[in-house]
RNA sequence: GGUGGGGUUCCCGAGUGGUCAAAGGGAACAGACUGUAAAUCUGUCGGCGGACGCCUUCGGAGGUUCAAAUCCUCCCCCCACCA
């Protein structure tokens, strides 16, 4: 799912999401609350209306903004009041506030309200954190009564430690949520302990509901959490990544903006089909970022997420005809690394 | 022709005897980025060597001094105003 915080897809638009086969798109409550404001998206009849988006929408609940925004808030048992980042004005989030907030955006997927906890963070701190957690989704549970268009999920939090994540997906399943989010990972931990946990929830979580990652991840992260069972990812990695000139192909990462790239008239990636690289040659395109022009932008960013949503899509048909291990074992060693040509050439 | 002001490391620009390989900015180069306070942030940026250091550099050539980008002499070049 590519992520669209503030209402946009940065750098795209609906038309270029749908070029690349974009079947849903995020949101962020916080976000979204604060500019342009419910009124606006009530006003415009949603979000999807708002934003012109008929397809699916996902949205955040503001749970992640209790971590990226730590020194701007603070968690009291009803809630999270958070002091805006844009006016410092005062903004009571509670677990039912958020719930209706989303019923008035509209999204299709939407989410519990959460804290993300950061990492490195005690066991204590964690089971605290876990309790009000757990207590927030079952307040959110009890808010949410349009069921039919908008399906909310829980998120399993629990830190790296195993038994706080079994203890937290089982009575999250006890409240029979149509879809599990696993939260609370890649925020620093080492990498073993983000697999353990998924591959651990694998073996609890219900089969026939989806499981959702919450922001993750490279494309490797995503090979790698397929394998243990995750339905849904998204992340701004693909995004944030090529506004900055650093985009993801099926050979590596390819920092595109690098000085190795400034005479090479090759697209980035010869086999590619997407708009960039039908169309555009490595050296225009590094000449477009250096010049921070919003067309190298918009072409680094259609590359990366079409290469995203390819990857996944190689994932499913490689699920389907039953040899995902063997696909995923393949790849995951070249795309772990930066793309080399002239390495490879002399090897 | 006259008067005044200047020439500093890729560029702009500070520095007026030692603490100067030389502030600051830009460019350039190398990276980071994982439910987006992100068109952001970090590092490098004369050469050689782990560090301590050594060598080359502040328009050019001389000179003064223990010590010069900084002071003196001559020369070259630029800018402004006047004629």
């Amino acid at each position: 799912m590519p992520v669209g915080t503030v209402g946009t897809v940065k750098a795209m638009s609906p038309r270029e999401l749908e070029d690349i086969h974009a079947q849903i798109i995020l949101g962020n409550t916080y976000h979204l609350y604060l500019r342009p404001g419910l009124e606006v998206i009530a006003e415009a009849g949603g979000l999807h209306n708002f934003i012109n988006w008929q397809h699916p929408i996902l949205t955040d609940s503001g749970g992640f903004q209790v971590m990226s925004l730590s020194g701007l808030r603070k968690i009291i048992k009803d809630g999270v009041r958070f002091q805006s980042h844009i006016d410092g004005s005062y903004h009571m989030f509670t677990p039912e506030k958020v719930i209706e907030h989303q019923n008035i955006i509209g999204a299709d997927i939407i989410m519990s309200f959460d804290e993300c906890p950061p990492y490195p963070a005690t066991r204590e701190y964690i089971e605290r954190s876990l309790r009000l957690t757990l207590d927030w989704a079952r307040r959110g549970k009890d808010t949410h009564k349009n069921t039919e268009k908008q399906a909310l999920f829980g998120i399993v939090q629990g830190g790296v430690f195993l038994d706080l994540r079994e203890n937290s997906a089982i009575q999250l399943m006890e409240m029979d949520f149509p879809g599990y989010s696993i939260g609370g990972l890649a925020v620093g931990e080492p990498k073993e302990d983000m697999i353990k946990t998924t591959a651990f929830l694998n073996t609890i979580l219900p089969k026939n509901k989806p499981r959702y990652m919450m922001g993750v991840g490279t494309p490797v992260d995503i090979l790698t959490h397929i394998g243990n069972g995750v339905d849904m990812f998204d992340c701004v990695m693909p995004t944030r990544n090529a506004r900055k000139g650093s985009i993801f192909t099926r050979n590596g990462k390819m920092i595109i903006k690098s000085a190795r790239y400034k005479s090479d008239f090759r697209p980035i990636d010869p086999e590619c089909t997407c708009y960039t690289c039908r169309n555009f040659s490595r050296a225009y395109i590094r000449h477009l970022i250096h010049m921070n022009e919003i067309l190298g932008m918009r072409l680094t960013t259609i590359h990366s997420l079409h290469f995203y949503l390819e990857l996944v899509g190689m994932a499913r048909q490689a699920i389907l005809e039953d040899r995902y291990e063997q696909f995923a074992n393949h790849l995951i060693p070249i795309l772990d690394c930066i793309v080399d040509e002239n390495k490879i050439r002399i090897e």
